[in-house]
DNA sequence: CGGAAGTCGTTAAAGATTTCACATACTTCA
DNA sequence: TGAAGTATGTGAAATCTTTAACGACTTCCG
């Protein structure tokens, strides 16, 4: 496998998956070739970020031509393991773990949530989203190899829950609860904190006005 | 009102919420002081950061003592405009629509989901959290001066919901949806992302491994 | 009261990311 | 075939962000 390719930037890290998506968006089209223009109107990245992005994996569009849309999503769906599904866990099947379950990132994606935990005995047994609900108390026992797990848990709850999630072996956790956990340093831990989108959104709404000139920015 | 006070960095402003949530935290606590290696600790950003982002305030704290909790609380309440509710719409009342409605970022918190809209004549008229369900024909009539929506409807309809907000004179789109919406450049989009989320730490986790000394970083 | 310990605010350095701008090479079409 | 057009890949610059380091001042405690 391509180990060690020389260090990809994390930003670009984080925009490959959003490519990925809408090169695969155009092949559905039957596009056959694509600018770093046109994905640039597409994906609201700016044209010279996207070559640039592009060009830490080599050469892999044409002068004067652009990009080969099926070759582009063939190396990224190598690139981004899109072949080989990782199993997911999730914990804390209450308002926002259902929806999650109900979704189950279907769509042209390479990870599944396979289980999901709660503590509470109404909802253990019962499936959500084709996912079988298991109790918190057999999630050693029943995690198995799985390496991901979503944190949908009452904030009160998470710190104690990552500690055994670290326990059973557990290499990353995408965290929706407020609270910050922590976590040995070998296990990766992303927060996404609804809450504080929200709240950030707002500030910049009122101290970052945006003139009739400015182009809109995101995340 | 403190206008134009010479622009904070984006990166700061974005962690404005978070310091000011740990700071409410704390003042429940009881906690009188607070320095910027413990708040450190608790909101995982660097205590150099923490007082860097802090000093574009103007100097908020004391040497040798670190900040006094309850200064500190009642500036970023006013910085951050919590004294004012924001009300906010929600469009698409589904899986994520609902979780979101039953949380309504309530605690700690100067956003309220006011009213929510939806196509399916179902769910119109229903009260889901607390808030009423419209019809989304009624939009513009019903969405009066609120400035922020929530998108949480499927992707195809997105571009077609955002065109009517943008319409109806809504200032800010959160939007949830995988659509990477286009909107004029005086209204300001956050995409999150949830799908690309979970990709991309599946991305880190199998190419940037952590190792037992390093510390892991989040988002 | 005085010295040790603690902590801020900031200068400066380092690091990361974006953006510009253009030489280069391919494509297209007459 | 050759000229005009197009769009990449990248060096260099600009911008933004983080981190280290430390002087200045405060608190703490014997
Ligand atoms: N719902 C939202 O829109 C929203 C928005 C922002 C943040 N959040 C955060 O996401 C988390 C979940 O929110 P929610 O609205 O889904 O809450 P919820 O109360 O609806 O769901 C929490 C679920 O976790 C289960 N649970 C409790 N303790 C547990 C334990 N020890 N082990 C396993 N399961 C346990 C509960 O039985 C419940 O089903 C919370 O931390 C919340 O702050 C939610
Ligand atoms: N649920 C998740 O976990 C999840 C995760 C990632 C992304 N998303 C995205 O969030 C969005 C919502 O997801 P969901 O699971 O809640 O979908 P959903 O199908 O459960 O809900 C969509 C809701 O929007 C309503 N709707 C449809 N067309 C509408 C219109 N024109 N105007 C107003 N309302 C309309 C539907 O009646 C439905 O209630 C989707 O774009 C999805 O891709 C969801």
């Amino acid at each position: 496998m391509d180990i060690e390719q020389t260090k990809i930037p994390q930003a670009t890290a984080k925009r490959l998956p959003l490519y990925y998506r809408f090169l695969n968006n155009l092949h559905t089209q039957g596009k056959l070739r694509v600018s770093s223009k046109e994905l640039s109107d597409a994906v609201k990245v700016d044209s010279a970020t996207i070559r640039r992005d592009f060009s830490y994996f080599g050469a892999l569009g044409k002068k004067g031509y652009g990009y080969n849309v099926e070759y582009l999503l063939s190396f990224f769906r190598k690139t981004l393991d899109q072949d080989e599904t990782t199993r997911v866990a999730l914990i804390g099947v209450g308002n926002l773990g259902t929806a999650f379950l109900n979704y189950n990132f279907t769509k042209n994606n390479n990870t599944k949530i396979e289980i999901a935990f709660d503590a509470n005995d109404e909802r253990v047994g019962s499936e959500v989203g084709g996912v079988g609900v298991e109790h918190i108390n057999d999630l050693e026992e029943k995690l198995g190899d799985i390496s991901v797990a979503i944190l949908t848990v009452p904030s009160s709850a998470a710190q104690g829950i990552a500690d055994r999630l670290v326990n059973a072996g557990i290499s990353g956790i995408l965290n929706f609860t407020p609270a910050r956990i922590s976590v040995p340093s070998n296990v990766r831990v992303h927060h996404i904190d609804l809450a504080i989108e929200l709240q950030a959104l707002v500030y910049f709404l009122k101290h970052y006005p945006l003139n009739e000139g400015e182009v809109e920015e995101d995340q």
